[in-house]
RNA sequence: GGAAGCGUAGCUCAGCUGGUCAGAGCGCACGGUUCACAUCCGUGAGGUCAUGGGUUCGAGCCCCCUCGUUUCCACCA
């Protein structure tokens, strides 16, 4: 059992070794009859686009902590892997590949062929996704791993659809939407990021038919004017109504259009005047159907202009609004050119410029769909931790417009729609047809494919067999917590919310735990562009997964963004580097077999002061981590293992240590095993790897830490008693090496101590070796008094301590530093003292803050009586 | 235009429902070849917790103002 482990930690060569262990023995895999209690998570399913980046591994890491505490705890625990087709991002991807390698476009293959390739990509990418989740540690349920496009979330798709269709909710429609010319497709308004762009305002003439003024308009976008079907004006705005009826001559075209009345013109703004463009603008396209314009769309799919641009036909839409204002000028029709900056909305995926202009597309009727969704997180049965970011989910789903679904790719679900062109039938069906129901003549399937996030809605009850009624979706089903980062809430969130509630009838959710970004080390996003991206798998191989992982989890907040940085993880390795040598050490000195706690009558004063702490730490631990605040978790693991275990109790355990076979030896080593194994448990949902390596070579019941139970407080180790007055002989041996040090004495340089105490209950015989150990004695001498007066006095609350080091002090000095003292502490009390005579204070503060203001006072009080006698001493 | 976050030691950040909350890591200074670890040990310097008000017996922690910074949403043509 007992093994030699080498002197510094090399994650390398057991990390695959433990991880396969564990796929092996199917712990990660629960049974749905195993009676327990359920706990589950569905991953955010990765883009099968690429590779996992920092913020996955965060995203993950956070997962699994969750999921290996709650497993230790005794639950039912799943979590669901898998990954996400990622439509547009993914057909983007394989088309960029196709063309550079090939030479060679996605309509030259045509539809069926590139899927193929389509499916290529995605097994290619799918297995290594797979794989660096397995090299981080992650104890996902394998043999659930789902992915959106698969059989089963393709059942789960169809059948969503077409309830939608049939209780009215899915429509098709003739609408404005907004259009990318480079991916030639619809995107949803989720998926249209606003960018400051400078730009300007292009001052035009529209003249006034039959008179000889004109109106003035302004447009960021001159080229729509083609397209124009009015202009309006405000009706109560004084200086415009008067031209409310009349005809305008569009420049250029010479086509006419009326002027109308809209109280959407805003007065004062611009020039008063708004051309009206119903087909190329959202705004426009309502004040167009308020006024029954038509609506004439003046670009083809790829943003280059069509006929109705007169001898712009054919040019791209920046190029004709080149020309269209050189004309224009030379035309007498341009008044100004005005910089300004405007808010450009651009595709989420390539970045081109949107262009909004009508089409006839598929969407979602959201307000009946999002009243639940808003009660369900209004009335807590779903909460977002931090809270504040259910403000974010409510502002959108206040506002929220029809969701736009059909998306003009190749790569996704394809709209479960057939046209029957022989009577002009469209049937909506879950399962593919062929024929017109209605009259027989064949169907052809609508070319469009699905949104995307209209698959990764149904993510947490399509990947648990939804819609049959499945023994996982009984169990498991609602999740209890969803792990993702905070800019996916109105894409992905929102969107399961309502999907859930609508569909399953329950939440898919209790808890949304938020996370930040993942940052460089100034504090920039991770991004291609910038290559500042880190790759997680190379920090593995460079440092292990769990210095990653710890690197990732320690010192973050809910919700806030985070910088990852090389101090970081050099921290973390340092930290793995301690645990494994606290552990080589306690096994190098290991003789027992076992691990459990000796009677408490044998316990020392330190053994209890330890087991205490250990035991507080249990208690905060799990009430920060069923907190979500991982971070602060860790950080109270990392002081108890680094401070608390190391430089105190094991440099205390030494001389008991050195002192084989006795009775106090063994004892001694009991508490180690114990407290080590212990803290290793409470470590592992962090750094599974490590933990699990040394507690195997431990003492240990079970065959893994990671099924082990997550260690828990127990009134049986709370020493109250001890934790203080060990803290009494921690305070001595801090005060002596405190004052060593001002003195410049080296710590070759032993002396003897005199403890000088009335508390005979903590310094007696017994706690000799420790300031041997750690205060540089020579010898330690206890008793009620001390003589001499060639001495260094240290004076603490409970002991006073001398050292005879004669010829090394300046006794004026020592004085001063005595009185300097005394004023000090005589500071401190009278502003207890003054605390505590405040009525306001003692009535209305809890009865615990009293008490502790009091108790400090009386500790000051006692401190002071020494402080004098050690200048009357020195007197 | 609306909303939110952040502003705490030189740097990166923790500080839960107001009462040991003034902390950690790194960096820095001084001292250490103690037989687990120099990826280490001991000690120390550094902050009026952005600014100004307010509430309270008591405020980084609650409220308001201001400044700086980041982000989200909307978008006026």
């Amino acid at each position: 059992m007992k093994k030699e482990l080498a002197k510094t930690y090399s994650p390398k060569e057991l990390e695959d070794r433990l991880y396969a262990t564990w796929v092996e023995k199917g712990y990660f895999t629960p049974q749905v009859d195993d009676g327990k209690p359920a706990f589950s998570i569905v991953i955010p399913p990765p883009n099968v686009t690429g590779q996992l980046h920092m913020g996955h591994a965060l995203d993950e890491t956070l997962q699994d902590i969750l999921i290996r505490y709650k497993r230790m705890q005794g639950y039912s625990t799943l979590w669901l892997p898998g990954t996400d087709h990622a439509g547009i991002a993914t057909q983007i991807k394989v088309e960029e590949r196709l063309r550079v390698d090939e030479g060679l476009s996605r309509y030259d293959l045509g539809r069926e062929k590139f899927l193929e390739r389509v499916w290529g990509w995605k097994d290619t990418y799918e297995s290594r996704i797979t794989s660096q989740l397995k090299k981080l540690g992650a104890s996902c349920d394998w043999t659930r791993q789902r992915f959106t496009m698969d059989e089963g979330c393709s059942k789960a798709v169809r059948e969503v659809f077409v309830n939608l269709y049939d209780k009215g909710l899915i429509y098709r429609g003739h609408r404005i939407i907004n259009w990318c010319p480079h991916c030639l497709t619809a995107l949803s308004d989720a998926e249209v990021e606003y960018k400051d762009q400078p730009g300007f305002f292009w001052h035009i003439k529209y003249p006034i038919k039959g008179e000889d003024g004109y109106v003035e308009v302004a447009t960021t976008r001159p080229e729509t004017m083609f397209g124009d079907t009015a202009v309006a004006v405000n009706p109560d705005d004084e200086a415009m109504k008067h031209l409310i009826g009349k005809t305008l001559i569009l420049p250029v075209v010479g086509r006419e259009i009326p002027v109308i009345a809209d109280d959407y013109v805003e007065i004062g703004f611009g020039t008063g005047c708004v051309k009206i463009t119903p087909a190329h603008d959202p705004n426009d396209f309502l004040v167009g159907q308020r006024h029954d314009l038509e609506q004439i769309k003046v670009m083809n799919d790829d943003a280059t202009m069509n006929a109705y641009a007169g001898k712009y036909n054919g040019m791209d839409r920046y190029a004709c609004r080149k020309a269209l204002v050189a004309d224009l000028e030379a035309e007498g029709y341009l008044v100004k050119v005005v910089p300004h900056d405007h808010n450009v909305g651009v595709c989420y995926r390539c970045g081109t410029t949107v262009e909004p202009l009508t089409s006839d597309q598929w969407f979602v009727k959201m307000k009946p769909l999002a009243e639940p969704a808003i009660e369900a997180v209004e009335n807590g049965s779903i909460s977002f931790v931090p809270e504040r970011f259910s403000k974010n989910y409510f502002n959108w789903m206040n506002n929220i417009l029809d969701w736009c679904i059909s998306r003009q790719l190749w790569w996704g679900h394809r709209i479960p729609a057939f046209y029957c062109d022989a009577c002009g039938e469209m049937t909506v069906s879950k399962e593919d047809i062929t024929v017109c129901p209605k009259c027989g003549a064949p169907v052809r399937q609508d070319s469009d494919v699905l949104d995307t996030w209209f698959s990764s809605a149904l993510w947490p009850f399509s990947t648990m067999g939804w819609p049959e009624n499945t023994a996982e979706l009984e169990k498991y089903y609602p999740t209890n917590v969803l792990v993702t980062g905070y800019d996916i809430i109105t894409f992905w969130v929102s969107r399961m919310i309502f999907s859930g509630l609508e569909h399953v009838g329950k939440k898919p959710f209790s808890t949304v735990f938020i996370h930040g970004l993942v940052r460089d080390a100034q504090g920039r996003k991770m991004s291609k562009s910038l290559g500042n991206g880190i790759d997680p798998l190379e920090i593995i191989d460079q440092y292990g997964a769990d210095a990653l992982r710890f690197a990732l989890a320690t010192g973050i907040s809910p919700g806030n963004d985070m910088r990852f940085s090389d101090e970081k993880i050099e921290a973390a390795r340092n930290f793995n580097n301690k645990i494994w040598n606290a552990a080589r050490f306690v096994l190098m000195n290991l003789t027992v077999e076992d691990a459990t706690l000796p009677d408490t009558a044998d316990l020392a004063l330190e053994d209890k002061w330890l087991l205490s702490k250990f035991n507080t730490l249990c208690k905060e631990v799990t009430v920060n981590l069923d907190n979500y605040e991982l971070g602060v978790a860790l950080a109270k693991l990392y002081d108890f293992l680094w401070d608390i275990f190391c430089d105190w109790y094991i440099e205390i355990a030494k001389p008991r240590l050195n002192d084989k076979g006795s009775k106090a030896n063994e004892t001694c080593l009991k508490v180690l095993a114990y407290t080590l194994s212990g803290t290793l448990k409470l470590l592992h949902p962090f750094m599974p790897f490590i933990t699990e390596e040394i507690w195997q070579s431990l003492p240990h019941d079970g065959e893994s830490i990671m099924i082990a139970d997550y260690p828990a407080y127990t009134d049986a180790l709370a020493f109250a008693e001890e934790e203080k007055k060990m803290e009494a002989v921690i305070a001595a041996i801090r005060a002596i090496r405190v004052r060593r040090n001002e003195m410049n004495v080296p710590p070759s340089r032993r002396a003897m101590l005199y403890i000088v105490s009335d508390a005979d209950d903590i310094f007696n015989p017994s706690v000799t070796a420790h300031f041997e150990k750690l205060a540089y004695a020579s010898g330690v001498s206890y008793g009620t008094a001390y003589e001499a007066s060639d001495a260094v006095q240290i004076v603490t609350e409970k002991a006073t301590v001398y050292i005879p080091l004669a010829d090394m002090i300046d006794f004026e000095k020592e004085l001063a530093r005595l009185k300097n003292e005394k004023t000090k502490t005589e500071g401190e009390i009278t502003r207890l003292e003054k605390k505590l005579s405040n009525e306001g204070f003692v009535a209305k503060a809890p009865a615990a803050v009293v008490e502790g203001e009091k108790a400090k006072l009386a500790a000051y009080r006692e401190t002071l009586v020494k402080i004098n006698e050690a200048i009357e001493k020195i007197k």
